[in-house]
DNA sequence: TGATATTGTCACAATCATAAACCAAATAAT
DNA sequence: ATTATTTGGTTTATGATTGTGACAATATCA
């Protein structure tokens, strides 16, 4: 029982790995060791259980985790029931898949806001959304407080971009956008760069012996 | 000097960024030093002198290093000068997005076939291609030698989809479905899940004062 | 030649994963 | 009721991986 205490980042990265195998099982089991989620997750089940306890005393010695209890426990740890806010700048071909993601909904997300200063795209909606020029990011962050931008614009815009919504108050950042942002103090940066994951691929496929990791 | 030996992940997993620190220099530089890389890269410096370090001998004490040769081994050794071949299984949102995305062929990635199987879609083109039916997956990657398949269906089909490309002899997966595959020999498998990252944030988010790393 | 810049590499520190040992709690078997 | 078994919680130990400071070796320049 680690209450309070900092959690490991790479314990942080399992988190939501625990509460997606926790979507996977059958409905009707009410509760699971941690030999059976280590299994799904693909990791140890040593560390299944030491991540977990992280979270507080969840489980019953002898019997396992509530499976409900536990998911609730995940979602409380990450966040998830704060009911963060979310806009997207950029609404290419991927700012529009991220729109119409669903799996954000689900986790608690919110996709309040498109943005885009492409004219022909301004006031045209995707997924309910009206896509608005980005002059209205502010507006839209103060009316709505809203805690994470998601940058989706072709990469020379990226950094403008980040500017604009830490400037307006946005806390994290998720960037698709193949470019390094600049770090600001206390604000988290998160990318994803498509190309890169293929590259760290790529490396692997002249080597089938080496094992890749994470 | 480290040649022949395995690359650390955790410095595999670097060499892309490098390389796009590269692309982001002033063209008219013709050499770059450990330090300047590691500003741009976020970086420790001596981190950077030690991964490039596992590529050989590149750079030149007292000078550093010469871009072009050291881009030239960056992608020799990520494999991007192999002209592996791609396809692309579930056209949604997601997978339009894929089929555009100019970052892929820029490293040296082809993506070659377009796979989905609702009737709407089979024949329509996206990004130039034309959409196949599931079934004629086989001979695609039969005609192409296709080393990675991009898998963007929706999480459901995402494990029998890939129990097919890795039958179809694709050593490499990479998937955007929100599920955990399962590991099979030889296979190299990556997933990107984006609700998960930002679930990741959102951890971050409660808590302003925490480094999130990675 | 001496001063400066920069790499390559070693050694140490920090983090992380895994295993082991031991106890506590619940259940099953007798 | 008692005992054995199962399973989690906690701590400790250990080894692997990773990150970083330090410094000798090498190149350049004045």
């Amino acid at each position: 029982m680690k209450e309070n205490k900092k959690i490991p980042p790479a314990t942080v990265k399992r988190l939501p790995i625990y509460l997606q195998c926790l979507d996977q099982i059958d409905p009707n089991d009410i509760g699971i060791s941690s030999k059976k989620l280590a299994e799904l997750a693909k990791v140890n089940d040593a560390q299944v259980r030491r991540d977990l306890s992280h979270l507080g005393t969840l489980g019953t010695r002898g019997v396992g985790y509530d499976i409900s209890t536990l998911r609730n426990q995940l979602q409380l740890e990450l966040g998830l029931v704060e009911g963060w806010s979310a806009v997207i700048v950029g609404v290419g071909n991927l700012g529009s898949a991220l729109a119409h993601y669903g799996g954000f909904k689900d986790k608690g997300f919110g996709v309040v806001g498109l943005f885009d200063d492409d004219p022909k795209k301004i006031n045209s909606q995707v997924a309910g959304l009206v896509i608005k020029p980005l002059s209205e990011l502010e507006d839209y962050c103060n009316k709505f407080i809203v805690a994470i931008g998601i940058i989706a614009t072709p990469g020379e815009f990226a950094q403008n971009v980040a500017d604009q919504l830490i400037n307006c108050g946005v806390r994290s950042i998720l960037n698709f956008a193949p470019v390094l942002l600049k770090n600001v103090k206390d604000i988290q940066i998160r990318s994803v760069d498509l190309s890169q994951e293929l590259q760290i691929l790529s490396y692997y496929l002249d080597r089938p012996i080496l094992k890749a990791v994470d």
